[in-house]
DNA sequence: CGATCGTTTGACAAGGGTCAAAATGCGTGG
DNA sequence: CCACGCATTTTGACCCTTGTCAAACGATCG
């Protein structure tokens, strides 16, 4: 796994993410190659997907962030999860699946299909996998909401972004692109935007990040995992999805 | 589906949820009352899996109340989810899994293991919407945590759990067993349990809910419902989990 | 009948929200 | 190149929900 991931430094986030997730063999990296042929743009801040709408073909993002998010009635809105490039969007296993959240674009995104995994033993594996790690994120997410105050949701955000971003050969470590507003963060974070405002000059105060044109730095990483105990994203005993990103 | 479930009212609780999430044939329910007969109690208050440990055979519980929790270094506890009889444990698709959380039982518990889906169609479909299920529980929980208030967290928390019990054929509706201590709710709504027991005397001024020996009842779902926007959870465009529960 | 666990109450502190305005940045068109 | 309009960021003053600390109360169990 960790092997095949060197000899493609090249490939687009998404064959770079599937095959450090599982081992693909070269008809699956060809069937993703094909699927990244018929990519497709999709302009930035529409909705990409509705709630409660029946989920059409799965397809993977190349390029381009997006969120998924639920309104309240009186117009409170919560980003459940970002979407980045090499993700996998509306893969699922059973049958007339609708769509739990609606998605929403942020930037402007390319998408392609997903290689049917029938039969595709790495495949198979590299989706579940990405499955996995997604209920994980979720997971942190909820910990992040749940029991973290603002200075570290921001951090331990921070980081587990670098985290995925690296995993699909992006981003150098210590920096990369940052497409939100400070208000699209409060929305994820739990926060308003004044608050988050407010927290990244106490970050920046402290030479925990730096912010400029749309790049985020993260100086000093370490400093920033003790500040909230962050312990990189493991799905299985074979993987070490993080460790095969450097 | 719906019509499977209403035939087989006193199945045990995971008979009882995966028939209403998919058809299961005869031979499928067979090896569901098999697995049953196989089951095996767990004491209150242990831990039954821990986190980071290689993921043991799927088991599905029959009783009892279990969690998953996740603990920061400096003993804030999140409890991510709370494990209803019905529910699936452990159940994965990729090679190799290791558990992204420990698992708590909080009371006693009765487990059995799970039936393979491997050419039951049935069984593997109802697997997939019990999973689909758990991670729109995951999103409702995000939801709670960042976007609603104390009030309206506990709201949509007794409502989502009666909808689950109800799903697996257990309360009728207006009162349910709660074997949690506040401060337990606490832990799982991002709260304390001192400010989780002011709100709760407020929802019981209001005529809300009424607790007594550890069993709830909630005297007005609806106007719950309308304090919090809340919608059942459908995962398919051919279910009505929910509808087939009353 | 003490010990222990859970619930309840009170007084106070603080993190974060609200509202409103000012400042900054940026793309567009003249 | 400048000016304008709009979105975003920044700042300030004030308030409110929720957390903290501590003690009292109640139930359950050996």
């Amino acid at each position: 796994m960790s092997t095949t991931s060197s000899v493609h430094p090249d490939l687009s986030p998404i064959s770079t993410r599937l095959s450090r997730l599982a081992a693909l063999n070269h008809a699956e990296l060809e069937a993703l190659q094909l699927a990244a042929n018929a990519s497709k743009r999709f302009p930035a801040r529409r909705e990409l997907v509705a709630e409660g709408a029946p989920l059409r073909e799965p397809r993977a993002l190349l390029s381009g962030w997006a969120c998924r998010q639920r309104i309240t009635i009186d117009g409170r809105r919560q980003i459940l999860s970002f979407l980045l490039p090499g993700d996998l969007i509306g893969v699922c296993r059973h049958s007339n699946p609708i769509a739990s959240t609606s998605i929403l674009s942020l930037t402007e995104l390319i998408l392609c299909p997903v290689p049917a995994a029938d039969g595709a033993e790495g495949l198979a594996e590299a989706y579940a996998r990405s499955g996995a790690l997604e209920e994980h994120q979720f997971l942190a997410q909820i910990t992040r909401l749940g029991r973290l105050d603002a200075r570290e949701r921001m951090a331990d955000w921070f980081l587990e972004t670098r985290e995925r971003l690296m995993l699909a050969g992006l981003g150098g470590g210590d920096e990369f692109p940052l497409p939100l507003t400070q208000e699209m963060l409060a929305d994820a974070l739990g926060l308003t935007s004044v608050h988050v405002n407010r927290t990244l000059q106490g970050l920046r105060r402290d030479g925990l990040l730096a912010l400029r044109g749309g790049m985020i730095s993260l100086p000093d990483p370490q400093r920033l995992e003790e500040l909230v105990d962050f312990r990189p994203a493991r799905v299985s005993a074979d993987d070490c999805a993080t460790a095969a990103s450097r």
